[in-house]
Order: C-alpha cells, then structure tokens, then sequence
DNA sequence: GACTGTTCTCGTACACCGTACAAGGATCCT
DNA sequence: AGGATCCTTGTACGGTGTACGAGAACAGTC
C-alpha cells in the first residue's frame, strides 16, 4: 500500500482538493484520524497563531508523533487546507437564504465572512494563499454568486461586483483581526491598546507635520465608544457605501436599456 | 558599541520604524549597506517569491555570510519591512496631485496601488502582517486621507469610505499576484493557465450541480480578450461602482443637512 | 491458534532555517 | 605604534518539514 507522503508529490499540485482520495479511517491504535487532526489543528491556530503551529506540537497535542500525521495528509499545508475548509463551514448559509432581497443577503454574507476571519485570525493569510475549492468553500462561494446576480446586473459586470463587496470584506476583516491579534500579544484590551496606538502617534515629534485632518479624525472616533463598536459601525457604512455603488449601477444599466428601446 | 542585534530586542517592539536609529554606514571591506541589502532583497523577493528568501541566501547573493546581515538591521523581520516601505517608494505621487477631482484622484491611488501589489507578489502578505509605517507608506496614506477629505464626507464618515476603497484594491491585487504567481510555477502564460482552469473546473463531475449561472459567466469572459485585459476591465468598474457609492452617500449627506435647515 | 497481509505508528536522520556569541581582521585616530 | 571602533566571520543551538525503513497492531483466512 502507498504511505500518504507518497501520493501527489508532484509539485504542480497545487491543492488538496485536486487530488481526490478518500481520507484514512482512524482504526489504528491511537485514535487517529483526519477530523480529529484538522479539530485540533484549527483550535491551536485560533489559540496560538499561524506561525507556531508545527507538525510536532500538533501530534504532541494529540499524543502522537509528528511522523503518524503523514499517514492521514501528505503536507502541513494539507492540514492548513482542511482546517480553512472546515472554517468556511462555520457560515450559516441557512441565515443568508432567510434574508430578503439581494442587498440584505449581500450584507448577510459579508458580516459572516468578517465574522469568519475575525475569529480565526490565521485565515486572512491563508485564504491569500491558497485555493479554496474545499466543498464549504465553494458552496459558500455559490450562495455569493447567487446574492450578486439577483442584482440583475450583466453577466460581465457581475463578477467585478462581486469581488468590490468581498474583496473589501476580506482586506476589512484581515486588518481588524491584525489588529486584535497585536493588542493580545501586547496583552492589552483593544481599547487600551487603541488608546495607546493614538498617544504613541501622537507623541512623534512628524505628527504636527502630518496631522492635518487626523487629528479630528482621531479625537471624533474617541467619542463613540469601544473600538469594536466603531468598526462595526464603519463597516456597516462601507457596505452601505458598496450597496449604493451597485444600485447606481444597476439603475444606469437600466437607463441605457431604456435608451437603447427607443 | 552595541551591536545591531543587541538593540531592541523587546518582544513588544512591532515594527522597525518605532526603533529610530539611524543606518549603519557602509565602510566596511565587503563594501555592505543598508541600501544595498534592501534592494538586493526587493530583487531576490521579486524573482523567488516570500517563502524562498533566507539570510543565507541573501547573504550570498551579496559575497557575504549571514551573520554580516546582523550588523545592519536586527532580524529578518526588519529587511521585509525595510523592502515593502522601499516599494511604498515606487508609487507615483506626482501623479494623484496632477490628477483632478477626488474622484480621479482616487482612482489614480488606486491604480498605483494595485500595481505594486501585481508587480511585488510578496507584498500582499506581508502588508497584512507589518504595520506599514514607513516613511514611503505615511506618505502614500497621506495621499489618500487627503483625496478622501475632498469627498467633503463627514469626518466620521470618512475612514469607512476609505477603507471601502482601498481594502478592496488590496484584496483585488491579492488575488491578482496570486493568480499570476500560479501560472508563473505551472510555467504558463497567464491565458494558458486560465484556460486549463476553466478546463480543469468544467471536467469537475461537481461542474453540472454548481454550475448554474456559472457557465454563461466563463463563456462571456472567454471573449473578452487576454486576462489581464478582462483584470483591467473588473478592476475599472469595481472602482466605478465604489466612486458612484461615495457619491451617493455625499448627496445624501447634503441632502440630510438641507432638510435639517428647513 | 497460527499465518499472512494490511493498516498504522514510531525513531532516526537530513537539510534547512533564524540568530546568539565570541573571536578576529580591517580601518581610523592619536 | 597602539588602541579604539567598525565590520565580518565560524561555530553552534534549537527549531522546522518530512523521507525512509522498522516494526507494532489488527483483520481475515486456514
């Protein structure tokens, strides 16, 4: 029988879900097996971070050695792909049929997609990175394309669309979740460590060159609460800001239809 | 005299740009320098990609040992953030100021934006890993914040609007180095690979349940010229549809301050 | 119950990584 | 000429992903 490491070592591969095979059952005496692997990965992703997850510590974890894990996954970076699969599972895509009209579903899905990555704080550099074309990926992927062409925009715009509203989300939910994830690292609350961000710009002696118009910016979003509050509240604009982009051009396509009739 | 490593070893220290200190003059016989480390990397970065850069390769790239590096900068950390700010430089803020409006202005910033993210692969993720507080990239920030002040949005307004914008560029240009990245390691033309993608997708047994909607999607793009032309194209009216939401949100704002007179 | 083949787990080893540390060569100032 | 300072190097440590082969655990057959 061929050992897992043997499979797909062809270096074009380029994702896990390319190579279809069915996963290794877990009748061996430690338990084993891939869910419980990509469970426990994705826990110790959320508790510690991208860059300190390793094959040991992970088997370590489940009481194993680095070595067993390759029977169930030929690379780390399987691991990566089944635990980022696995997240996108988490999106209730229930809610998003429940909601009405194509904007409210667009706004649905865009506030999971952030909750997603602000969840999981390693999931913006991987979904960078990676294909997904995991099964939860693409059925979430789906429900995105169905949103948007309800729009009844052209076929030709409405991937352009799409990608305004999601690409948005992605960069809005990576800074957010960068944000948080320094502000634990330097143990702080995010207020405080907000607060601490401001003073310490505040304090450089280029601020006065460059502070024309922030320092308004800055003292306004002081008195509007936590910090979490006033990104909720900034996103919610920004998707406003994209839903009214979109009607404009929906309307304009209309218009143009009209004039064409004529 | 301490030695480059000894400073600022404070786990807390989150970026090179809080570490004012000031370079380390080249005198020395294997003729090394900040300048010439930096752009060094930015070539090896350009050429191998994130993950291939190591001290050691560096290193030797200059006739040197790794170990020399540490004279000039403290970690490796440092020369990234030293290389992105370095291409934050290459964006051409001449140009936003000849631009006109805001409206010309953002989508100019926009576009240079994107740009360096395409031609710099390496650097979208590590944008969203460095806080990018370089000299080069206040600068370019400066530029923005300016373009959006004109929008005459309010002052609470006026982050979101930006963030609207420009995390949506980031995401775009992600996926576009990425997508380039991945012909560039099949050893395609960007159309050959899209070609073998869309191939590979429609022979997917799975293709048929998904494709709803899908295939007239891949069919219209299919005549749309070379895919950086339909990238073009995409990008262009995401933009618009991001102008035309600002713009709405300013009517309305006008609107809400007329009736509020009355 | 013994035998055999398959399914799993492990120990060892390799090449590579970032970088701490201390020794020493090169250069300049006095 | 001597000493201080600047720069480069060799060696070593503890980490990484994973290739390879030995062997344990189990299932099915006689």
């Amino acid at each position: 029988m061929v050992k897992a490491a043997d499979r797909a070592k062809d270096p074009a591969r380029s994702s896990v879900w390319l190579e279809k095979r069915a996963a290794r059952s877990g009748g061996g005496p430690a338990g084993l097996d891939r869910d419980r692997i990509v469970s426990t990965s994705i826990r110790m992703l959320d508790e510690e971070g991208l860059a300190k997850l390793s094959m040991r510590k992970l088997a370590t974890e489940l009481g194993v050695t680095a070595m067993s894990l390759y029977w169930y996954v030929d690379t780390k970076d399987d691991i990566i792909e089944f635990a980022m699969d696995s997240v996108y599972g988490e999106v209730d895509l229930a809610a998003v049929d429940a909601a009405g009209d194509w904007q409210e579903r667009i706004r649905v899905l865009a506030l999971e997609y952030r909750g997603m990555l602000v969840r999981h704080g390693w999931m913006s550099p991987t979904v960078g990175q990676y294909l997904n074309i995991g099964p939860n990926a693409i059925a979430f992927g789906r429900k995105i394309h169905e949103a948007i062409r309800d729009t009844g925009l052209s076929l030709d715009r409405q991937p352009s669309a799409m990608s305004a509203v999601f690409q948005f989300v992605y960069g809005y939910g990576t800074i957010e979740s960068q944000f948080s994830r320094r502000a634990a690292e330097a143990g702080m609350s995010q207020d405080e460590f907000y607060v601490e961000a401001v003073k310490a710009f505040r304090d450089d002696p280029e601020f006065e060159k460059q502070a024309e118009g922030m320092k308004e910016i800055l003292d306004e979003r002081a008195t509007h609460g936590s910090v979490t509050a006033v990104w909720d509240r900034d996103f919610a604009y920004a998707l406003d800001v994209l839903v009214a982009g979109i009607e404009v051009m929906v309307a304009r396509e209309a218009e143009a239809a009209r004039d064409a009739e004529k």
